[in-house]
RNA sequence: GUACCCAUAGCUCAAUUGGUAGAGCUCCAGAUUGUGGUUCUGGCGGUUUGAGGGUUCGAGCCCCUCUGGGUACCCCA
């Protein structure tokens, strides 16, 4: 990315928002594939929602108090005066679209699936912009704690597929309804006898939402936090049975994680399980890859049916920037493997036709008509990488035949047109 | 929203104490009139240094504002 200012030109991309640009394509291709793949093989359904959704879905469903819902949201009013906003995230607009289309109907568990651009107004830096793609994946209906291993399964299998290694998951448990309000009054009490060593943020969080006392960066505050009664000290019977049931999912499935205390996360909505997937060697700061976990209560809050479900979301920008950090090869599909080279008037019109030709057989194959001479197409095939340039000029037009140069070796023969297509493939096998 | 750093050609970077912008890569063309990756030569490229204002005889360089980027917060993917 171009950390260059643009701005003599007249127009600018808005802040905080890029292009991807044809070189980065082959990274977002591969991982969206791979997403597309391994969603299936886990058997998520995809489900596209609008990218505007009502304003209050999101005060509801995210939470009120969340930063993302006070501060972070790009809103607008349309001339009906409805207020709407860019979703700055997924879930309670793919649970809006699962109450409003009757997807309770279907066989529970329902899973489904979104991938897009997501908008949070903050302040940009590496791996956090105001326009951002994420991968979204929802299990409703179940509370089962094998879902929430799988969810994160399902990540690591993505990983693999991208050679992404060395990731470890940090996962708590927050408690649900039953427990969390005996424990938030324990912490309360705890952080009320420590209220003047913490930050001025911390203080005003205390009334609002204790849980988040406990990831603030404030060196002061971690301190106290390190003292802090944890969550899973205080889980009813149900909430820690749920939870030793994920870890040992986990075990079974050899997925690295570390019982992070701490980790509470920033939306209301989470119930019981809580977790995030950082780099092994990272400290988890802004590169959390993915984060996610269990929202008993959610469905109960925008609909009626009190409906449990556990879901997370994938950064592709911090995938991809990863990706590139690593310098993980990425071999694009598309590639070519045979370049078409045209010479003459009469070579000209017939490889018009050949490259069609060509092309229908399944070939991967480029061209530059607009470019005549011999030397600035072969040297376009050269930096394409492809492995055989065919050359049809004037003579093998009227002879009915093309020259198959290998680009490795140099070397080339003459071949009948009506057998290049067979001749092609075979050598592409080799 | 807060703090610090940054901004010169498409890209990576130069420019002695403020003295009137230069190189490499890329791109295009030629050497080689039907043969690429090396080499050599030439050309395009900055409405003059992100934008606007100020100080000065003179600003890429100093000051202010804005815009964008980076990093750390806040928070999150």
């Amino acid at each position: 990315m171009s950390n260059k200012s643009k701005s003599k030109n007249k127009f600018q991309a808005p802040k905080g928002m890029r292009d991807i640009l044809p070189k980065d394509q082959p990274y977002w291709e591969k991982v969206r594939q791979v997403i597309h793949l391994s969603a299936k093989v886990f058997g998520f359904e995809r489900i596209d929602t609008p990218i505007l959704e009502e304003k209050e879905l999101f005060i509801k469903g995210t939470g009120a108090y969340t930063d993302i819902v006070e501060k972070e949201m790009y809103n607008l009013t349309t001339k009906g005066r409805d207020k709407l906003v860019l979703r700055p995230e997924f879930t309670p607009a793919i649970i809006r679209a699962y109450l409003e289309n009757g997807l309770s109907s279907l066989p529970h568990p329902v899973k489904l699936y979104s991938i897009g651009p997501i908008f949070r107004y903050g302040r940009p830096q590496k791996g956090r912009y105001r326009q951002s793609y994420q991968a979204n994946f929802e299990v409703i209906g179940e509370q089962d704690p094998i879902l929430d291993a799988q969810l994160i399964q399902l990540f690591f299998s993505i990983c693999k597929k991208l050679g992404l290694k060395k990731l470890i998951t940090q996962i708590n448990s927050i408690g649900c309804s039953e427990c969390r309000p005996s424990y938030r009054k324990k912490l309360t009490t705890y952080y009320r006898s420590n209220k003047k060593g913490l930050c001025s943020d911390c203080q005003r969080r205390l009334k609002q939402n204790p849980l988040r006392l406990l990831d603030c960066k404030e060196p002061k505050c971690i301190s106290i936090a390190e003292e802090a009664p944890q969550t899973i000290d205080s889980l009813c019977d149900n909430c820690s049975n749920h939870f030793k049931g994920v870890l040992e999912y986990l075990d079974e499935l050899e997925i690295p994680y570390i019982l992070n205390s701490r980790l509470v996360r920033g939306l209301d909505y989470y119930t019981k399980t809580v977790f995030e997937v950082w780099p092994e060697d990272e400290d988890g700061r802004q590169i959390s890859l993915c984060g996610g976990g269990r929202y008993d209560k959610l469905i109960k809050l925008l609909g009626k049916k009190d409906i449990p479900a556990v879901g997370f979301a994938i950064g592709l920008d911090r995938i991809i920037n990863l990706i590139k950090e690593r310098e993980i090869k990425i071999v694009s599909k598309s590639a070519p493997s045979v370049f078409l080279v045209q010479l003459g008037d009469l070579g000209k019109k017939k490889s018009l036709k050949l490259f069609e030709e060509l092309q229908q057989s399944g070939l991967k194959i480029a061209s530059s008509f607009s470019k005549n001479t011999i030397k600035t197409q072969l040297k376009l095939a050269d930096k394409m990488n492809v492995r055989f340039a065919l050359i049809l000029g004037q003579k093998e037009a009227i002879d009915k035949s093309i020259i198959v140069r290998d680009m490795i070796s140099g070397s080339q023969e003459v071949i009948p047109l009506s057998k290049i297509v067979r001749e092609i493939k075979k050598r592409i096998k080799k």
